[in-house]
RNA sequence: GGGGUCGUAGUUCAACUUGGUUAGAGCGCCGGCCUGUCACGCCGGAGGUUGCGGGUUCGAGCCCCGUCGGCCCCGCCA
């Protein structure tokens, strides 16, 4: 049989059953073992669908020859009769394991050379291995399980956008550079020689634009460009499901999206989830959670005691509650005692979000143990047990320090302790609309107003008259969705008039100038007619990576970059030739 | 930009408290044996610029400085 030619398979590698005994059969796939017995020669062969069990007899000399060099991962042809395996050969744990295929003409389209690590769940490889042959890494059953898993994710949200009668339209990857947001990955034009395209962070004004112009109900499967630092969940190119509706309101959005979410749940997983979510507004997810993507799967609230504390003698709560700050903390109830080793340990985690240091309350059967017991009454110590409804077993963490710093300490501390100490049950689900955010927020190092979604956000319509006297009172009309203590979807109803638009660009120090260079397309289709519109962006791999049970999007992604937006397989980014260089006008320093 | 952690055979790891002879093991690879395995088994063998550069030392995988790279986190991510 020549090699050129590709034997055409009548079955892939999970589909023969014992009621398909004496078919005679050809199957494609990759050598995935191979058990060498002197005499009978077993292989499995693997494709995507499945592996199947091979088995060489004896008799045929060129066969058995054959069989005997078999690589591994090498791609094979094989034409053989499906036998039922005896009772006592029936493998229960593949899919397959009834049968055996009888080879009886084998070829080998593609000898693979020794691997750089055993394709097998989990990998025995490093990651930064299994990212440089990610082609291999991907062979493996979990990734191609994860892959699949992600286009019938992708698939039910087609489906569902498209009952809903709303329209898949693309816009460009070359855009406008726009200021605000993340730093930009920059095309540079060759015709324009000093100019340059963006790539989208978001087609976030697009879509605004295709509201204008009538595309009532919009969404895009799309990829998205930030230039920033990566973490577990941040890729440099991320993918979006991108969504706009006109003349709603909130209602109307967050009733499609969890009209999705339930959907997605069911398809995937199969899973129900109870409609409508909880709506939290910001300033309670702060104040409970101390983070805007508080997971609920779990107690554990926080609760503010500077009343209590800067009664105290104690100088660092009442340093704390003086100068403006707080202290806060949470009972962990029930954690039992806690070693010097962990205590130490929880707090050089809270210190990582800026605390000056972690208190600790044991509540046990003879009394609080605590290390503040020198500077703080028995009674006081009591009525703070009390405050938290503490009982022997329990365990109060406390942070004093400025609002924002006792909020982030606490929040993430209280995510490690569920996690420490499994406090989340497997089929546990914790979804809820964060609602009322602020519209902007001071940044200390720019000295002004920078929008905490985005420039488009709508602020509440009562709040308007906020924007001139008290810009960090407003509230916007902006959404998160948070599963699991993950954002994975944000959104708003949008400004639609040009009037209110300059205001808040004004409000964010961007001049009258400057919006117009950078948005006057915007702000002029405001002008002809705009429906009052609104929408969300769900962040697509988080999506999958939490239906896959994934703790990282790379594990989503077929080729994903490293924590330093570099792709170790193909080497990018490199370095060009010089022509490519002088054709764009560039001069590197 | 900062912090933590890791980098030793193709690969995953080890080499101890305190720097000291020839840097070890599993898997993989090569050779041999084996007719019912399914991570087959058994015997033997090859395989090393200890990421890279510099320094300290009689002597460095180990200590110091720099650099490159992986992962996690802070900042950043409208």
């Amino acid at each position: 049989m020549s090699k050129s030619n590709t034997w055409q398979r009548t079955h892939h590698c999970g589909a023969l059953r014992p009621q398909d005994a004496g078919k005679t059969v050809v199957l494609n796939g990759w050598v995935a073992s191979r058990r060498d017995h002197g005499g009978v020669i077993f292989a499995n062969l693997r494709d995507r669908w499945g592996v199947t069990q091979v088995v060489f007899h004896p008799e045929q000399a060129e066969l058995i020859a054959q069989a005997g060099n078999l690589k591994l991962e090498s791609t094979v042809g094989l034409r053989g009769r499906v036998v039922k395996r005896p009772d006592n050969m029936v493998n229960p744990n593949m899919p397959t394991g009834g049968i055996e295929v009888a080879a009886e003409e084998l070829v080998v389209y593609s000898e693979a050379k020794p691997l750089p690590f055993t394709i097998k769940d989990p990998p025995d490889a490093l990651d930064e291995t299994r990212l440089k042959y990610r082609y291999l890494d991907l062979r493996r059953p979990a990734m191609q399980k994860n892959m699949i898993l992600r286009h019938k994710a992708a698939q039910a949200v087609r489906r569902y956008f498209d009952e809903k009668e709303f329209l898949e339209i693309e816009t460009p990857f070359l855009m406008k550079s726009t200021p605000e947001g993340a730093r930009d990955y920059l095309v540079p034009s060759r015709i324009y020689k000093g100019r340059f395209y963006a790539l989208p962070q978001s087609p976030q004004t697009y879509k605004q634009l295709l509201m204008v112009s009538g595309f009532d109900r919009y969404f895009q499967i799309v990829r998205c460009f930030r230039d920033e630092d990566q973490r577990a969940d941040r890729q440099p190119e991320f993918t979006q499901i991108d969504v706009e509706m006109s003349f709603v309101d909130e209602d109307a959005v967050f009733g499609v999206m969890e009209g999705l979410m339930a959907r997605l749940f069911k398809e995937i997983l199969g899973k129900e989830v109870p409609v409508p979510f909880l709506r939290l507004p910001y300033p309670e997810a702060m104040a409970k959670y101390g983070m805007d993507k508080p997971d609920l799967r779990f107690g554990m609230e926080i609760e503010d005691i500077s009343g209590i504390a800067s009664q105290t003698e104690f100088q660092v709560f009442k340093d704390a509650v003086a100068s403006g700050g707080a202290v806060r903390g949470f009972n962990a109830s029930g954690i039992g005692a806690l070693s010097r080793k962990d205590a130490d340990g929880l707090a050089e985690f809270v210190k990582t979000f800026g605390a000056k240091g972690l208190v600790t309350l044991q509540v046990q059967q003879d009394g609080i143990k605590t290390p503040i017991s020198k500077f703080v009454s028995e009674g006081h110590l009591k009525r703070m047990a009390e405050l938290y409804d503490a009982k022997p077993g329990d365990v109060i963490f406390m942070v004093a320090a400025e609002e924002k710093t006792c909020c982030a300490a606490l929040g993430n501390l209280r995510n490690k302790i569920a996690a420490d100490h499994k406090m989340i049950k497997p089929d546990d689900l914790s979804i809820l609309w964060v609602v009322d955010f602020p519209l902007v927020e001071w940044d200390e190092q720019e000295k002004r107003f920078v929008a905490m979604h985005h420039p488009f956000t709508s602020p509440k319509p009562e709040d308007v008259p906020l924007m001139g006297s008290d810009p960090a009172k407003v509230r916007a009309r902006a959404y998160d969705l948070v599963l699991n203590g993950a954002e994975i979807a944000g959104g708003s109803i949008r400004i639609h008039e040009s009037g209110l638009q300059q205001k808040m660009f004004h409000l964010l120090g961007i001049d009258a100038d400057t919006a117009r260079r950078k948005f006057g397309y915007l702000m002029d289709a405001f002008q002809y007619g705009a429906p009052p519109h609104g929408g969300i962006a769900f962040g697509f791999d988080r999506l999958v990576a939490m239906l896959a049970g994934e703790d990282s999007i790379r594990e989503v992604i077929a080729f994903p970059k490293t924590t330093s937006a570099l792709s170790l397989m193909d080497g990018s980014p490199s370095e060009v030739d010089e022509v490519q260089l002088r054709e764009l006008g560039i001069k590197l320093e």
